[in-house]
DNA sequence: AGATAGATTCCCAATCAATGGGAACCGCCC
DNA sequence: GGGCGGTTCCCATTGATTGGGAATCTATCT
């Protein structure tokens, strides 16, 4: 076995800490995202070229990673996000508070509609879903617990909107609407009528904004300023009169926002 | 204003990266650690005692976790867990995708024996609870999602020790064994015996085990090499009989075991 | 069976970002 | 106004981190 390495060979030209200024801490947090609800499991390889790291670093970091039990090592090779982290990450989080005092509420609502109940808050601009109950004779649905929608394009999301700081709104809507079917508006003036709509009859419906054969239909769970804290939801088939489910969407969301007032 | 300070002070007895043999993640983990489920908030100062680190480090690793929304700086001061940090590691965790297996089962055992209905794995030798479901007249419980508890104590621990591979049990019992009421076993003999009749039963009771007014009831979810891959629990009141209990956590566990074989 | 490709582990010199003691600053309370 | 605890800023020092490269391992193809 040959030892060692020509030393002529070396190139010392980019070795160091970091050379591009990024911290321990933002390698890490980019390790980490190249996770997504899709991929859940990679290689370490893949999770370097995704993070844009060297495959050697890379292979280090999933290491220490794996040692730390953030990440899991499965039987062979392949990496995923790991029970350790759900557990440091849940214990002592606000979606776990909010996601408490809503599912009972969420479970009537459920059992009543027999349609996809959802859950989401407003996250960095866009809503992310912390719940999702599902009837196993429900309708298609793309959301997905700790997904995200754009907040113009969901009704969760224009619920979350709509009861959002001012500035929150014109943040959103000075950005390019992303269009996702033939019906997602993605003209500002027609998202603030829509949001005017909203604020004005309590409740949101998009037909079709997300898919075309389904409509959702969203309450807000406010605070006492009126703010929106979550906004509880249900995905209906694109033809269902919306009646029933918002009648009872705003009955549990009057739930929810009691069991968020209680001390805790 | 002085700026400086005067040099013969300067004392480079401790100075470096990170002089104790730990490393950035294993900082990092430490950092998180600080959080429990009844320690949510903390200042950064807390964080930087509770994790070992000096001032001014804490003060900068928590900077700049902020930074990446790992964790959240609320109104003055107070750090909490980051939304953010949740959805990385629910997104494509292990346990969401047990907890959605089962929640549909663990809400029919919930809307039928009406009490605390409960899910858990084995992790690191130690029960940890997925998913708690609790009716509002439910009594006493413990237990809170990601939580944990001794496997030789917990009903939900006794069977996912009785169907693990018997070198966990070796190791297990090999350690002291906590006790937390006067009915909670800690002789290694009588947790053998005790998990010979969970495998022979199917079923573990721990009457008082964990706490003197309850009665916890679980039963195995098994994969197909027979090993549990999770446990399905109740908490009862001390003196109820577990009949129904387990008969509703028996059918659950069977629902649970298809919806885990599916593909995905 | 041999070749090829990709993932992973190991090695090690070079370095620079992270480190931590100290000091100043900022509120808050007694 | 003085004490106390949290936070921010400063900066010389240095060892942990870094990343090319080579060796090793593991599939998959021909």
């Amino acid at each position: 076995m040959v030892r060692g390495y020509p030393r002529a060979l070396w190139h010392p030209a980019a070795v160091a800490n970091s050379p591009s200024g990024d911290s321990a801490t933002d390698r890490l947090v980019r390790v980490l995202e190249t996770f997504t609800p899709t991929r859940t499991v990679q290689t370490a390889a893949d999770i370097g070229r995704r993070a844009g790291l060297p495959s050697s670093t890379a292979h280090r970091l999933v290491g220490e990673l794996v040692e730390a039990g953030l990440l899991d090592r499965d039987g062979e090779g392949r990496i995923r996000v790991g029970v350790r982290l759900w557990e440091l990450a849940t214990r002592s989080s606000l979606p776990l508070r909010v996601r408490q005092a809503a599912l009972p509420a969420m479970e009537r609502v459920q059992a009543r509609v027999r349609e996809h109940t959802q859950l989401a808050i407003l996250e960095q601009d866009e809503a992310l879903f912390l719940e999702r109950l599902s009837s196993p004779d429900a309708g298609a649905n793309i959301t997905r617990i700790a997904g995200r929608l754009p907040l113009h394009a969901s009704s969760s999301g224009l619920v979350l909107l709509a009861f959002a700081d001012p500035e929150v709104q014109e943040r959103v809507l000075s950005r390019p609407l992303r269009r996702l079917t033939a019906h997602t508006p993605t003209d500002p003036a027609a998202v603030r009528r829509k949001l005017a709509e909203v604020r004005r009859l309590g409740h949101a419906i998009a037909p079709g904004f997300i898919e075309e054969i389904s409509t959702g239909v969203a309450v807000p769970v406010r605070d006492r300023g009126g703010r929106a804290m979550a906004a509880l939801s249900a995905v209906l088939p694109r033809d269902a009169a919306p009646g029933l489910a918002l009648e009872e969407l705003h009955r549990a969301a009057l739930e929810v926002e009691r069991a968020l007032a209680e001390p805790r």
